[in-house]
DNA sequence: ACGTGTGAACACATTCACAGCT
DNA sequence: AGCTGTGAATGTGTTCACACGT
């Protein structure tokens, strides 16, 4: 709590890693919540869901934050994460497509963890336009570039249906937006530089049937009575 | 159209490859639909938005379907590719969480492509049960185990609050459901043999602020006027 | 001539195992 | 004694570049 070693990572951290510090992230909330003030990495992996050495090395890139023979100061690893991702300064958010999906994503509570700001809610249908969701008014499509530069709006999430979902995508990027979330089933085009991450109901589904399927294939002929393997 | 080599691919397709073939899947269909007959890796890269000796390496796990000096036979393809993953085949999907993302869900046209039946719809809320969504009508959570037996589940998806989501997965997963699809933001705790995806918004937010943080630390001060670079 | 299929080179990610600090 | 941080070993994924079949 007092010593702090100023350690200025050296820039570069693994995608892989990046992908897993909101999860060790909500891990260590959790923690905070509950009181917990240092934590192995044993621990903190287990409650990640990934192994102990990955965990330490996903933490070294960051720097040297915790102590050995002790572990790491639940607090400090907090900071260090979120300023890490950029979670210390605040990032507004432009839903488009006010769908069952948009709202639900419009009234998820906190929006993940602090850092997030819905600035504006879109959509095209005019029987949506003008109705509050999440106590946001929707705005009509046309109003896009207006809220973008007005709430300076640096994220997209695009929940329309597949057929919109690219002439958003390129509003957005002509607007000056350079990181997409995509909810729609279609491969976007976005000039280099932007960043655009999906989200595909029927691709993780499919993922899905494929190992089912190989599982199916080992066994008797079907039923799958139970798995529930117990040791290790 | 007339010449099938009988490939029995030898076991074991690399994850990452999985992950993409429901793309090329997607495609293809697109192809189809406009009446293409063949397609070279080139092209089709380009739609799916990988490169072209990605594109061959994992076609390549498949078997041998295409034709030197040619390219692929869509329809073909699209065959192979969707035996692969199973989708020649029904599988039964039980949402539970009725909320606007199980809405989202339960609504997803055609889900997905073919392949992919809703067998039912839970929740646990009082005023949420009995309510009618996609033609489907809600049932109690309580009857869980009833419709996974009945309707012979065999992926469960997740979509309610992050405190229930633990419970629901191990009654799925004790009524015999080895494959899951989790949209809380916990970690859930199965056992070997049950295979678990999860798509988590927050997350998402998270990666996208990151990179994002990293673009502007190079920049001038914040601003981040325009990017759209051109060449290339 | 053309485009697939693939070995070989490279790049990235995970896991092991232990030296080194507390 | 205990737990981090990390080189070295291994495993997985991507890209190159070209031989080969059509």
């Amino acid at each position: 709590m007092t010593s702090r070693p100023p350690r200025p990572r050296e820039r570069g951290i693994p995608e892989a890693t990046v992908a897993r510090l909101p999860v060790y992230l909500r891990a260590l909330q959790a923690l905070q919540d509950r009181g917990t003030l240092t934590v192995s990495s044993e621990h903190l992996a287990s409650i990640a869901g990934v192994n102990s050495a990955k965990l330490r090395k996903d933490l070294s890139h960051l720097g040297s934050y915790g102590t050995r023979g002790v572990g790491y100061e639940v607090e400090y690893l907090v900071y260090q994460i979120s300023r890490e991702l950029g979670l210390t300064q605040d990032w507004s958010v432009a839903i488009v497509g006010i769908g069952n999906l948009g709202r639900a994503l419009a009234n998820y509570g906190g929006f993940g963890t602090r850092g997030f700001r819905i600035a504006g809610l879109l959509d095209a249908d005019p029987s949506v336009v003008g109705k509050t969701v999440a106590s946001l008014d929707v705005r009509h499509i046309d109003n896009l570039e207006d809220v973008v530069r007005s709430k300076g709006v640096s994220i997209g999430v695009i929940a329309t249906p597949a057929t919109s979902a690219q002439g958003v995508a390129s509003r957005f990027v002509e607007a000056g937006v350079t990181s997409i979330l995509n909810f729609a089933p279609v491969v976007l085009n976005v000039p280099e530089g932007v960043d655009v991450r999906k989200v595909d109901l029927s691709i993780e589904l499919q993922i899905l049937a494929f190992h089912a399927q190989r599982r199916a294939d080992g066994d008797s002929g079907r039923g799958v009575d139970r798995a529930g393997l117990e040791l290790t």
